[in-house]
DNA sequence: CTTGGAATGTCAACAAGACTGACGTATTTT
DNA sequence: AAAATACGTCAGTCTTGTTGACATTCCAAG
């Protein structure tokens, strides 16, 4: 029972989008959209001994060539030890080389190979399709309303990594 | 290379909102913030020996108290052994009660006990603590753009199970 | 220059939570 | 009476997260 419910503030009728009904909407949203979100790349990866953790570290492989493995850590947010299991297996199979920094010979740079670029090609065309239809069908202005919400909902440091990401481009 | 890039149509200027480096971007941002989403409820639940599963199978039985385990398979998209796990454990540690049809005696329906209400709400509490910040920060056109799209992402069946859920109280 | 600590990355073992397949039971439908 | 449905369970596998232990490399303080 942390926070009343938000139709009763001084603002009245100006705060209705804020009710518990509403938030747990979105919620639900939230919930059964993400599934749909990953359900292509997911379908494309199962048989091929991969799944989503990999397409996790090929995407931003591929968005930022030569990152190191601490710098995919970050953005990632799992383990070193659960990354590098997914990082031996895409080495292994030459869809990413990874070459021994040359000022600090402790990092590791990680690249895509053809083999690995051409994957993401495949796994990024069918989530992009997805989004596209979805982006298409709700209109620009839903578009950026879209956006705006989840930025503010990321945690403050995922915030300033997809801004990074985003502006870095 | 599945479809053209989209600011190659014949509408032009209309639709550079439908650029591939748009749809990255909105495709990162959904990774970001569906982590932020999760965050909350998931600090909560680490230690009590529940995951999200756990949340997600008593987030639902809140919203349709009574529910049959086949309509929630059906919500929750996975097999029947894995919710099955889930539910013995809740059962057993008496946040949820199961009882035998009385039309049909081979259906159990699923309630919330005093203390799963008390746990779901702790965990809705900071889930849409959350939600609602952003909401608050985004502003009601935002949000109203958010669910649109978010809406036009889902896969059919699920647009089907969440609009039904939305109006269905 | 050496040595100790910090940073980077690897290997091994384990747990949660998803999956499949097979089977049993009670109940309903045909 | 037979088939289909709803549910539970056992056993085994896979992905992906975790911790703990360890090797290598860099850097800075003595």
């Amino acid at each position: 029972m942390a926070e009343g419910h938000a139709q009763n503030t001084s603002s009245g009728q100006a705060l209705l989008y804020l009710t518990d009904e509403q938030l747990r909407q979105g919620i639900e949203a939230m919930f059964f959209a993400y599934r749909g979100f990953t359900a292509d790349p997911d379908r494309i990866l199962e048989g091929m001994s991969y799944g989503r953790a990999h397409h996790r570290a090929i995407h931003f492989i591929h968005c930022a060539p030569g990152t190191t493995v601490n710098n995919l850590l970050a953005i990632l947010g799992v383990t070193k030890q659960s990354l590098n299991r997914v990082l031996r297996t895409l080495i292994e199979d030459g869809l990413v080389t990874s070459h021994i920094g040359r000022s600090d010979k402790r990092e590791r740079h990680l690249t895509l190979t053809e083999a690995g670029e051409a994957l993401e090609q495949q796994l990024s065309d069918a989530q992009r399709a997805r989004m596209r239809d979805a982006y298409r069908k709700a209109g620009p202005e839903a578009v950026a309303g879209f956006k705006t919400v989840l930025e503010a909902m990321m945690d403050e440091d995922m915030r300033r990594a997809y801004l990074a990401l985003r502006d870095g481009r």
